[in-house]
DNA sequence: GACCTTTCTTAATCTACATTAATGCGGTAA
DNA sequence: TTACCGCATTAATGTAGATTAAGAAAGGTC
């Protein structure tokens, strides 16, 4: 349980190394995500200050995220498996946003999943790149454009 | 905490009720899905023995997800908001699936996706209906149909 | 200032999957 | 037996979003 200052565009764990961290965000803006076999990035979770970023596998697996800061963050790094100073809320609503999240790539079109993702972190939207926000969404910069005017024309 | 026998079509929990419970499952079949607006159902997980299911959501705020048994199902119900008798295993485990969950939605075709189910629960294959295990996989039915076609011809 | 790189936008074409509809196939009840 | 019903399959047509490509803005850096 150590506290960490952590430049922007530093990368603090990368796929396919082994690291059972978690890293509790207290200033700035990290984030996780993939890279699939065709290159693309998948941006999995945003976390900003008060929320928690994890790589969900198995202590003796390699990891499937990388994880970077957006922003210059200080954040208090843990272990994943030990059970000291776990803020049962911050993994309850990991969860919360992982089903939301789940039920809208499966159930619903990408311009609600815009318009939900404006609502839940109204914050996030100035402080990142659009192609980061389409990434976020499952969509290509290209398909966000076309649907942010339709957003504009509709209200 | 309380141990529950469950008949095979039983709804244990429904959307937009108020629900604290988490349902640890002994024996049998649990799932949780939704119903968006036009009517279609879409399986958010399946519960064999071993598992946990729990929609969520913040006590306060209405439930998101149908929960109900696909097969007669033994299960020990909780409450997700107290702090006792959870395996903190379990909650991993829901983590890890969810994680990979939305990774592959984000950037798996359908036909991946399915190979990925068949590697993952092998056994659930054979006790749910094709149309289930389509509406796990955010497709139709139709579309898994023509996607066993691919799976058979390439092996 | 000019130059370069990255990001955003627009438009044309393409493709994976949805939709619709028809057919077939066990069950199961009368 | 026949009739019915939910489920699976196949094939046609439709569509959301991907891909490709070309410009336009917006930052950095010298």
């Amino acid at each position: 349980m150590t506290k960490r200052y952590i430049q922007k565009g530093e990368i603090l764990q990368r796929k396919g190394e082994l690291n059972t961290k978690a890293y509790s965000v207290e200033e700035g803006l990290l984030r996780s995500y993939s890279i699939d076999e065709k290159g693309r990035e998948h941006i999995f979770m945003f976390a900003p200050e008060g929320w928690l970023v994890a790589d969900s596998v198995l202590p003796e697996d390699p990891c499937e995220l990388y994880i970077d800061a957006l922003e210059d963050s200080v954040v208090i790094q843990h272990d994943k498996f030990v059970n000291t100073g776990h803020d049962p809320m911050k993994l309850f609503n990991r969860l919360r946003v992982l089903q939301k999240r789940v039920i809208m790539l499966m159930s619903a079109p990408a311009l609600e999943r815009y318009e939900h993702f404006l609502e839940t972190y109204p914050d996030i939207v100035q402080r990142v790149p659009q192609r980061m926000i389409a990434s976020y969404l499952g969509i290509t910069p290209e398909a966000l454009s076309n649907i942010k005017n339709q957003h504009r024309k509709q209200g």
